[in-house]
RNA sequence: GGGCGUAUGGCGCAGUGGUAGCGCGCUUCGUUCACACCGAAGAGGUCACUGGUUCGAACCCAGUUACGCCCACCA
């Protein structure tokens, strides 16, 4: 392991610096590919690691370094534990974030009735406010280039921060392999009746003009009115709804109270008209309508709300769509209105101009009543949109996913209770929103960056789609893209003709990609012997607010298509939040940006930080925190040249049966606890206690053991020094001693500070620290008395204690010592009473006398 | 309204039945022989509140309050 030709004594440099470390390594790592997955014989000789891929259109903030640096720890551990690790990383570049990042960037737009402009080229001059509009060809084209530049800056911000990820793994989420094994996954998805298309109503995020999923819809505080309307009976009474969308009046399909409210009995099956449209509509009685609620009636439209839906489905109401994909009213005035003349001023309003207009038709015919009431009101809003998501009925693609369905959703529930998670309370984030479904993943999007839907539909000879019965590609044909190839069995010239063929127009979610990373890194139906070696994974780490959407969508996949978990073990991480426990968001203006803590303290410090938020926690950031983690580093660097640096010290000569010394067995032994508690710790992915375990060891090394021994290490205790070229027994013995525990301390922390561990280590080690052996602590050692150090630092204490009252310096002589105390603790002081001398300044008497009280030492200084 | 979590010195946290701990900050002192990107010593807390269990509670139980996150409701 030591080379015959190391070097002795001098072996550090100096002074010693943090500057430049990440570089240097990064390079040597990178050379030696200390991080590349090698294929071992058995799944038991991998560790495999679902790294989450980041958002690439997005940009890092100071939490995706604390929790990429938590797996990091972590895979660290197991790497030096002698696992081949299995740890990729992945670009999420596939869908909306990269189109909206493209649309501002380049300042264009996807025109999909456009032809592709081979000549296209972006504008010098980009105008986020006047976007050119281009080709769906030239658009995917430019989301390409440009997730390629981002994702260069994330790769080099992950090697800077020191993550152990092997580079050759890496995938993106719309490569063609990426393509390929959606497809593939989305067809046998199809095959089984997992997935299936159907006509329902969707949450429609308008500015984007696309469909979204239950679990990016968020809900935001939105400024509203109550507007008191009339509605008029056959003989003209008015019966009052209280409505916040006054505009929505005209796809009105009837009012709605509750069956046991007797204010409406009399009106239940009756019907009214409203006041502007003339359209007539019946009074229904239905149990979700809520007597406190407004007036007590609802104005039931298709569709305001979820309730509407539900009342729609429910008593079966004529479908009235009158605010369209772009979120403005139908042009064309809707069949059902009586009163055309009303609705021409509101085609093609958007709804907010609507609203006013109605409002201003109401007053005119005096069927408001009343002033509008302001309220504030809670609407749903797609997570990366800002206006309210309208409900529009459309054809969706959906995977079952129990929400419409008990025993898939107990099955699923199931898989959740399989899985280790850590901390364990957060499997209750996954059973809440399990068992809260109200309907299956909608995985289809009406947007043009993403994987395509692998689908044709038959034109009839009416020239009519039929969705009934979609033509699919044979898997051996993926991936495909239908808009441009042709349905098989079909010619080209077929394409959108009577008895033809058409596209399904439609790209899948994101959501629908990385729900199969698992499948992807681990070479699904492509090779089979990377599979066999790292599927199941062991651990699939991510923040909480993703255990909804993530994690859950992974299980569902696996679920159906290897009937498991795709993991055993969900390390959750826990967000940094600002100092008022806000979440940190780009809306907020509270985002601390990585790239500067990282240069301010140097990536060992940063780690040290993540590494101090325990799993599942939210974490308050706190620049002065850096400053600790970086003073470790740096003494880290000092302790290791202190000790290399000792005269004529050879580590070569570094051995266990040298260490005779109570004092430095004593240390030893503690030093074993740490290791076992260090081990035990990581095993439950607890990696905050085996950092904490380390450090306060760590400190105590340096402060008192260093200090205890440095005289005799150094060797000037000796009296002869006739064979120089032998140090004496006592002085071997510390130096053993103190290069064992140094050696065994850079291991504990080369999980967390990979790069000053690095540098230490290979001041005379010719291999790198990250795949030594990690410390093990199975062989007590004989004779060693914990309590010895225990004594020494007591007495440490006291001395210095003595020397600070006296506001006089540490290296001030100490004229005579009186240390009494119980007979067992005497007995260790005097068995290092050499290195009590010399680390007091002793010129005088050391006096010992026995008592049945604690240990007191009484310490005179000179004058 | 439901779920989860948190509450310990100015700040960040550890401590799951037996004398309140750590780091930062603060105060005082100390530098050329590992480290000023430093060291030593010290001050500082009725452990959110109320009740209960117990010889004994920061810890266990019940309730309350505050804060955070998630979900539901929103005519």
């Amino acid at each position: 392991m030591i080379p015959m030709t190391v070097q002795t004594g001098g072996l550090a440099p100096d002074k010693p610096q943090l500057e430049g470390l990440e570089d240097k390594w990064t390079a040597a790592w990178e050379k030696e590919e200390v991080y590349a997955f090698r294929r071992p014989q058995s799944r038991e000789q991998v560790f495999s690691i679902d790294t989450p891929p980041p958002t690439v259109s997005g940009s890092l903030h100071v939490g995706h370094v604390f929790s990429y640096t938590h797996t990091d720890v972590i895979a660290r551990y197991k790497r030096m534990r002698g696992f081949e690790v299995f740890y990729p990383m992945g670009w999420d570049d596939n869908g909306l974030p990269t189109e909206r990042r493209v649309q501002n960037f380049y300042g264009v737009r996807c025109d999909a009735t456009m032809a592709y402009d081979p000549q296209f080229a972006p504008p010098e001059h980009p105008d986020p406010k006047r976007q050119i509009p281009i080709s769906r060809g030239n658009f995917i084209e430019l989301c390409q280039q440009l997730t390629r530049v981002d994702e260069l800056v994330f790769e080099s911000l992950w090697k800077h921060l020191g993550l152990s990820v092997d580079w050759n793994q890496l995938y993106t989420t719309i490569s063609p392999e990426a393509i390929r094994l959606s497809q593939a996954a989305f067809l046998r998805n199809l095959a089984r009746g997992e997935a299936y298309l159907d006509y329902a109503p969707t949450m429609w995020d308008v500015t984007y003009s696309t469909a979204v999923a239950q679990a990016e819809i968020e809900d935001r505080d939105y400024p509203g009115f109550y507007h008191r309307v009339a509605f008029h009976r056959p003989n003209g009474d008015p019966v009052y709804i209280e409505t916040t969308r006054p505009e929505l009046i005209v796809s009105v399909c009837a009012l709605i109270a509750h069956p046991d409210d007797e204010r409406y009995a009399s009106l239940f099956g009756t019907t009214v008209t409203d006041p502007l449209f003339g359209i007539e509509v019946p009074v229904l009685a239905h149990r979700a309508a809520e007597m406190e609620k407004g007036a007590g009636i609802a104005m039931c439209c298709t569709f305001g709300d979820k309730t509407d839906v539900q009342w729609w489905r429910e008593l079966r109401l004529p479908t009235r769509t009158v605010i369209g994909r772009d979120g403005r009213l139908d042009r064309e005035t809707p069949s059902w209105v009586v009163n055309t003349e009303r609705y021409a001023p509101l085609a093609g309003k958007t709804t907010y101009s609507a609203r006013e207009a109605v409002v201003a038709m109401l007053r005119e015919t005096g069927d408001l009543d009343g002033e509008p009431k302001p309220t504030t009101r809670k609407a749903a809003y797609y997570e990366r949109g800002d206006k309210p998501l309208e409900i529009v009925a459309s054809d969706q693609w959906y995977i079952r996913n129990g929400g419409k369905d008990q025993a898939l959703r107990a099955t699923l529930l199931e898989r959740g209770r399989e899985l280790n998670w850590v901390p364990g309370y957060m499997e209750h984030r996954y059973e809440d929103w399990v068992g809260g479904l109200n309907g299956d993943w909608l995985i289809s999007r009406q947007r043009f960056f993403g994987v395509p839907f692998p689908v044709w539909y038959h034109i009839n000879d009416e020239g009519q789609v039929d969705h009934r019965d979609p033509i699919v590609p044979d898997e051996s044909a993926l991936p495909v893209d239908p808009m441009t190839q042709t349905a098989p069995g079909f010619t080209d010239d077929q394409r959108d003709a009577p008895g033809g063929f058409t596209a399904d127009k439609d790209v899948m979610d994101t959501w629908a990609t990385s729900s199969l990373t698992p499948q992807l890194a681990c070479g699904w139906n492509r090779d089979e012997q990377l599979w066999n070696l790292t599927f199941p994974m062991d651990i699939a780490p991510q923040a909480h607010d993703i255990i909804r959407t993530w994690l859950f969508s992974r299980i569902v996949r696996a679920n159906f298509e290897e009937g498991c978990v795709p993991w055993s073990t969900a390390t959750i991480s826990g967000f940094v939040v600002d100092p008022d426990r806000k979440k940190m968001s780009k809306s907020k203006g509270n985002v601390v940006v990585p790239t500067e803590i990282l240069d301010k303290y140097g990536s060992d410090a940063v780690r040290w930080r993540a590494a101090m938020a325990r799993p599942g926690t939210d974490s308050p950031f706190d620049e002065t925190q850096m400053k600790v983690g970086r003073r470790l580093a740096m003494k880290i660097l000092n302790a290791t040249k202190l000790i290399l640096n000792l005269p004529d010290n050879n580590p070569a000569h570094w051995s266990m049966d040298t260490v005779t010394d109570p004092v430095d067995r004593s240390m030893i032994a503690h030093l074993q606890g740490v290791v076992g508690l260090a081990t035990q710790s990581f095993e439950d992915f607890e990696y905050t206690d085996a950092l904490e375990a380390a450090e306060r060891f760590f400190w105590m090394f340096c402060d008192d053991y260093i200090e205890f021994v440095k005289e005799r290490a150094y060797g000037q205790n000796e009296a002869d020094s006739t064979a120089d070229a032998k140090v004496s027994a006592a002085t071997q013995s510390a130096r053993s001693a103190l290069g064992i525990g140094l050696n065994t301390l850079l291991r504990l922390f080369a999980p967390f500070c990979p790069f000053v561990t690095e540098e230490a280590w290979r001041w005379w080690h010719p291999d790198t620290i990250h795949r030594a052996a990690w410390p093990v602590a199975d062989e007590p050692l004989p004779e060693a008395d914990e309590e010895v150090l225990d004594a020494v630092t007591a007495a440490l204490t006291a001395i210095r204690g003595a020397k600070s009252a006296a506001k006089t310096s540490m290296k001030t002589p100490v004229s005579s010592i009186l240390v009494t105390g119980r007979a067992d603790v005497l007995t260790r002081l005097r068995s290092v009473e050499d290195d009590l001398r010399a680390v007091s300044h002793l010129t005088g008497s050391l006096v010992w006398g026995e008592t049945d009280g604690d240990l007191v030492i009484e310490v005179k200084l000179d004058n």
